[in-house]
RNA sequence: GACCCCAUCGUCCAGUGGUUUAGGACACCAGAUUUUCGAUCUGGUAACACGGGUUCGAAUCCCGUUGGGGUCGCCA
């Protein structure tokens, strides 16, 4: 292993839960800190006094490590700091570059000079000073004000390079500020443009969920909505879609990062978190529906219908609905199997040839896939009717529902007893 | 409003002056599977925002327009 110099950072405020734009850049961070070997630091700016909680500190940790995201050395909490931050503003004030007001202590902003900002994903990007103003560096209440605790803390921490979102690219001529009065030197810069809704606003709560959180709880899997999020502004080339964290950390370059807005797309997430669905061992995949189901249900019995289900359902939480027959008798009936089946009923000879099928099924020994398939075709050609019109009409008796696995095998999963239970109260 | 960023199918991504009648994925549509389907397989529709340049040649370079986004707090 070759040590590498690369120290990158993440710095969450914990005034609310992790969101997914900041969990995409907390990614980016991490991708980078991996594949060049160097470090990723955790930085709690927590300076908001009366917004910053514990709670959600908590959560986002917890979120940043389900993602599958690790850091290196403990966290830096901001609100711990104050002296750092006040010892440099000193600095500033002896330097006769800032001044006092009141408490806090205020940077003088030098008029119509140039800034020129190196940014990896932009290139260069000029700014002219007299569109800043004089800037906060210590607040009345002592803490520092964000754009100094950030240029500080990123020299202090000896960080190289700022990865961080677009919002974030008119504050870096005043950091570069802060660094030139304080005869520092600056870390590269990358500024990911922001991930916007489907529609291009900016993404909110009226698209849909924005918290980490709530994805995890709708049963979407940590390694697919990595994958998605690191899909958005980065490609892994070649045309891949489905890329894992450990390959995405050989492959990942911090200049292929884009410059375009990205929106964001849950139907694609929902695509993505399918085909890890569909990929993972039933035992594995069984042990996350686990506590999604009724608490009393057979272990070996779920995986069955687990492995029956697997390619059909997108998010853990739609397995539970898919599946709600398999587990209970008071399962609902969709509007649309409702009608399906009353309108096969109304055929006489479909009604007699089910009820041959009821009659066969409960003279029928070993209740397995095979016989039953036997037993159905063998009575749709003695009543004269198509097999699918016994078929169809008894998915939706024993499931109340028009999509499913293949019946044979829903019915000897189910079991004798309760398939004929079903036909009986809905046929 | 000022300053800044951005602009390829509806969406994401590929394409970095000629090999492109612009490629892949999601979504959508159609066909197949006649045991359904939100599963599976096959196929299809669909884009270089617009206008000027530069060049033998532009999706690729430059300028402008339009459109989207961001920032202008003792929030971060």
């Amino acid at each position: 292993m070759t040590k590498s110099t690369i120290k990158v950072r993440f710095a969450p405020s914990p005034t609310g839960y992790l969101h997914l734009g900041s969990a995409r850049t907390a990614l980016f961070n991490w991708l980078y800190a991996r594949h060049t070997n160097g470090k990723l630091i955790l930085r709690i700016e927590d300076t908001d006094k009366i917004r910053s909680k514990k709670e959600f500190l908590d959560e986002i940790l917890d979120d940043l490590k389900w993602l599958g995201i690790d850091w290196d050395e403990k966290p830096i909490f901001q609100s711990k700091r104050t002296s750092i931050y006040k010892k440099y503003a000193s600095q500033l004030l002896d330097k006769r570059l800032a001044y006092k007001e009141g408490d806090a202590i205020i940077f003088k902003v030098e008029k119509s000079r140039n800034i020129k900002l190196r940014d990896i994903v932009h290139g260069e990007i000029d700014f002219n000073t007299d569109e800043i103003k004089d800037q906060v560096l210590i607040k009345s209440d002592g803490f520092p004000a964000y754009n100094f605790a950030c240029a500080v803390d990123d020299y202090e921490m000896g960080i190289t390079h700022v990865i961080r979102g677009a919002d974030h690219i008119s504050n870096t001529p005043k950091q570069l500020l802060f660094y030139e009065a304080l005869g520092l030197n600056p870390p590269k810069f990358a500024h990911m443009p922001l991930m916007m809704g489907k529609d291009g606003a900016k993404l909110s709560k009226r698209h849909g969920a924005v918290a980490i959180v709530e994805y995890k709880k709708e049963g979407f899997l940590p390694e697919a909505l990595s994958n998605y999020l690191i899909l958005l502004g980065w490609s892994p080339g070649k045309n891949r879609e489905i890329i894992g964290l450990k390959e995405a950390i050989k492959l990942f370059k911090i200049e292929g990062l884009g410059n375009v807005q990205a929106r964001f797309d849950v139907d694609k997430l929902r695509w993505i978190n399918g085909e890890y669905i569909k990929n993972k061992d039933t035992k594995v995949l069984t042990n996350l529906l686990e506590d999604r189901v009724a608490k009393n249900a057979n272990r070996n019995y779920l995986e069955k219908v687990v492995d029956l289900y697997k390619t059909r359902f997108r998010t853990l939480d739609e397995f539970t609905t898919l599946t709600r027959a398999f587990f209970t008798d008071s399962f609902p009936v969709d509007t649309e199997a409702r009608e399906k089946l009353e309108k096969y009923l109304k055929d006489d000879k479909t009604k007699k040839a089910l009820a041959g099928f009821k009659a066969d099924l409960e003279k029928l020994e070993n209740f397995n896939e095979k016989n039953i398939e036997k037993i159905c075709r063998d009575v749709a050609e003695k009543h004269k009717v198509k097999p699918a019109a016994i078929i169809h009409s008894t998915r939706v008796a024993i499931s109340g529902k028009t999509v499913g696995a293949g019946l044979f095998e829903m019915m000897e999963l189910l079991g004798k007893k309760k398939v004929l239970e079903r036909l009986e109260k809905h046929l």
